[in-house]
RNA sequence: GGCGCUAUCGUCUAGGGGUUAGGACGGAAGAUUCUCAAUCUUCAAACCCGGGUUCGAUUCCCGGUAGCGCUACCA
């Protein structure tokens, strides 16, 4: 029975490495037929929030992929202590008296290798036993084997087979000394309690498998079998630093990128980009086509760069190109219908009234404009508004033209229009012909009355927009900007 | 400092003992259109360095360098 599981800590918001973490794992059971295990690693009380936890569930929403079972680390306390008691009966761990270490230890340079606190791994399970019933505050410690040369291997899928030195692994902690569990020890117990198959995960773990391996032997019962491993290359900031909260902020938020208007379906082709290749020339993929190529032979073991822009200047300068870009090609995939309904409640909650009718007739319209789904607003602005906002005049002079042929063309376009048919056809026959008769090229025609009507110079085709605007608003807005120009 | 992982265009990547080193985004130029966008065409753009192995290495091995990770009673 294939089974994975996603174990994000509730301590920030869920970001997008996390979110990667989650959609190869639900891939990879989904493409296996496997089940899929969400689990909230919340054994740090200290640094917990209930708004990490929502902002997480809020993410995963997002995404729409689902899981099948679900569970709390909090709340299985009993299991960890248990399987750490165990281990301290059987002489695998060991009590360590010493206080903890306060603030940071030095990662810098100076600093020795720390393997363990002198004297505690060899202090006499009397005299342990007497500390502990006086009530000393104390960690338990895996005594991990030392000095007989042995190793501890595992099989990485993504990174091959990983073997390490156990005289170099240090003896980590299970147990913190208020009698939390360490997320090393609880992570490794509820893995084999929920009977976890495979473990794909972030490559920050990779060094951390020792210990797990080593967790794993101890607390397995005879002739179990380890889990598969898979570690993910990491993502990181185009400086080449890993993605945090604390440096890089909302632009590695899952949330960020639905509030601008991402679609589910293209952050997460995105993020399956990142790390991972169907080995085709794909990189527009739908989330079955995601589905039926995944595979963990597939992933990648450098480090992706999100290519963010570390100033932000433009809204679009915190998301990667390359997100932007499929999320226009997903946009465009859509049907028009699935298009309109999205777009309709963002712009309502702008404050504009449209109607669905209307929503449906600019969505075709605009669907080739956008890359986010927020563009709407600044797309179709004009469809939305009563009253255009100001605009300089002189953006109703056309190409090689003054501002006598803008008010010339204005003024015609006013009587040609008043008597024309709203459609495609009979608009384009009749300002054509107008165009004709002012001995005017079609663009110097158009330019002025689309400046009119949408405020600006760059907009939809004008036909098919007069046609949405309606004979009314059209009328309106050209006799406004026949006095614009007068 | 110790241990580990990694290294192909600016970015994401394919590839692999002999290739014009392929694709995508982004960039540039052009076509098209009533503007913009979309679309199409073309162009520029990469095998970290040094040693081996080999007839031949970007590919395999070793070393270096750089980046990243772990080195907490964080996860």
């Amino acid at each position: 029975m294939l089974r994975v599981r996603f174990a994000p800590s509730p301590t920030g918001f869920l970001h997008v490495g996390s979110a990667r973490t989650f959609i190869f794992n639900w891939l990879y059971a989904r493409r296996n037929g496997g089940t899929m295990v969400l689990r909230l690693d919340d054994t740090d009380v200290e640094r917990n929030t209930e708004a990490s936890v929502t902002s997480i569930f809020d993410g995963l929403r997002w995404l729409d992929l689902g899981w099948d079972e679900e569970y709390k680390q909090s709340e299985r306390l009993a299991l960890h202590r248990q399987i750490a008691d165990a281990m301290f009966q059987k002489g695998l761990a060991y009590r360590d008296f010493t206080p903890a270490h306060t603030g940071d230890s030095d990662k810098s340079g100076a600093g020795q290798t720390w393997l363990f606190n002198p004297g505690m791994r060899e202090l006499p399970r009397a005299e342990s036993d007497r500390r502990a019933d006086a009530g000393e505050p104390f960690a338990l410690r895996f005594r991990v084997p030392r000095g007989l040369g042995e190793q501890v291997r595992f099989p990485d899928a993504v990174y091959g087979e990983q073997i390490k030195a156990a005289d170099d692994i240090e003896d980590f902690a299970l147990l913190r000394s208020d009698g939390m569990p360490t997320y090393h020890l609880a992570s490794c117990a509820d893995d084999i309690d929920l009977r976890i198959s495979h473990i794909i995960r972030g490559q920050d773990h990779l060094s951390n498998t020792y210990k797990h391996v080593l967790i794993f032997k101890a607390a397995q019962s005879a002739g179990a079998v380890l889990p598969l491993f898979a570690h993910l290359p990491l993502l990181v900031a185009p400086d080449g630093s890993k993605l945090s909260k604390r440096r890089h902020g909302p632009v590695v938020s899952v949330t960020t990128y639905r509030d601008a208007g991402f679609l589910s379906a293209a952050f997460i082709n995105f993020l399956c980009l990142l790390g991972w290749s169907p080995k085709d020339d794909r990189t527009c993929m739908t989330r079955q086509e995601l589905m039926d190529a995944f595979s963990l032979e597939g992933i990648n073991r450098a480090n992706a760069v999100v290519n963010f822009k570390e100033p932000a200047t433009t809204p679009e300068d915190t998301f990667d190109p390359k997100a932007l870009w499929l999320n226009a090609e997903h946009i465009r995939a859509l049907p028009v219908a699935d298009l309109s309904a999205q777009l309709l409640p963002i712009v309502h909650s702008a404050g504009f009234q449209v109607t669905p009718e209307k929503m449906l007739a600019i969505t075709p319209l605009i669907r080739e404009r956008i890359k986010l789904l927020r563009d709407v607003l600044t797309a179709a602005d004009f469809f939305f508004a009563d009253q255009l906002p100001p605009f300089d005049p002189a953006e109703l002079i056309p190409q090689k033209g003054d501002a006598a042929m803008a008010l010339k063309v204005l003024m015609r376009a006013r009587e040609v229009l008043a008597q024309t048919e709203f459609t495609h056809d009979a608009l384009d026959h009749a300002l054509r012909a107008a165009a004709q008769e002012l001995g005017l090229k079609a663009g110097q025609m158009f330019q002025p009355i689309r400046v009119a009507v949408c405020g600006r110079k760059n907009a939809p085709p004008l036909f098919e927009t007069l046609q949405v605007l309606g004979k009314e608003t059209t009328l309106t807005r050209i006799e406004q900007a026949v006095q614009k120009a007068n």
